[in-house]
DNA sequence: CAGCACTCCTGTTCGC
DNA sequence: TGCGAACAGGAGTGCT
């Protein structure tokens, strides 16, 4: 499931392709993401050159001249770049961005939790208005953690997957996390201390670093802009490992529900 | 504002 | 073996 490191593969994988082309044809297949796709786009997409590839939070973002396309791969989406002949597109292919080269960029996307959204130059935007700081930026930073999570009385799990509070941060890696900082994430977030903000943060940012250098996390399907899975699964400790020794010091991994999300941790690593 | 629960969707896994 | 139920999950939205 694409959470920040998956995107920012994606990013990578398809901005070399696609930057400074031209647009030749939006083809949409199936309208129906988590908003509609707006019909417009069809015809307004075309001739437009794509200026910039960029990433904000989990979102993709395509400047053209007159607008954004705000695209984002949901919990099972992906975008891949065809080349040569395209092969025919199958059930849960989307939509197609073709360039004048040939070349295709495709969204595929099974569960449709996605999003494919204009934004014009100048206007607010309403996805990304209120947004966190990113957490691989200098803003995010222990003393940040610390005035924000004041007074806060649910989980330090939940808070750190608030998009307002830093964004990027999904249900992986906020358990991965956690596990790397030794924090138990049924702590309130107000009563962390300040080294165990700073340690928190430092560790979001390990954690997200090494898995955006390892391709991001295939669970099941993703895929980076080149097509080719991701290896960090194999580096996770605790997500999905309930029942398995800790890999620090052997005792079980534990799972429980927090904010409706599945949620692993070891009882002895994590304490504080 | 804080903190919930609800919602979208389909593929996979589980229980009988 | 086959079936339906349960589960997974990002994050906007709306309610208390």
């Amino acid at each position: 499931m694409p959470e920040l490191p998956e995107v920012e593969t994606t990013r990578r994988g398809i901005e070399p392709h696609i930057h400074q082309q031209t647009i030749a044809r939006f083809v949409v297949r199936q309208p129906q993401l988590r908003w509609p796709i707006e019909k417009h786009l069809t015809r307004s997409l075309k001739n437009q050159v794509i200026r910039k590839v960029e990433r904000r939070a989990k979102y993709l973002l395509l400047t053209l001249e007159k607008g954004a396309l705000i695209i984002h791969l949901g919990m099972s989406g992906s975008l891949r770049i065809l080349q040569g002949s395209v092969p025919k597109p199958e059930k849960h292919d989307h939509f197609d961005v073709v360039l004048e080269n040939g070349d295709v960029l495709r969204y595929t996307d099974p569960r449709r939790f996605g999003a494919c959204v204009w934004q014009a130059h100048g206007e607010a935007s309403r996805l990304l208005d209120h947004l966190g700081p990113e957490p691989l930026s200098e803003d995010f930073n222990g003393a940040y953690l610390y005035e924000r999570s004041r007074k806060r009385k649910g989980p330090i799990k939940t808070f750190i997957m608030d998009q307002k509070v830093v964004v990027g941060v999904g249900n992986i890696y906020a358990s991965e996390a956690l596990f790397l900082a030794g924090i138990r994430p049924t702590k309130a977030a107000g009563s962390l201390s300040k080294p165990a903000c700073l340690k928190l943060t430092n560790s979001i940012k390990t954690v997200l670093d090494q898995a955006i250098q390892q391709g991001g996390t295939t669970l099941k399907d993703f895929v980076g802009g080149d097509g080719k899975p991701g290896y960090f699964a194999q580096s996770l400790n605790v997500y999905g490992r309930a029942g398995l020794p800790c890999p620090a010091c052997e005792r079980p991994i534990q799972q429980l529900v927090l904010g409706q999300r599945s949620t692993f941790f070891c009882v002895h690593c994590q304490k504080s």
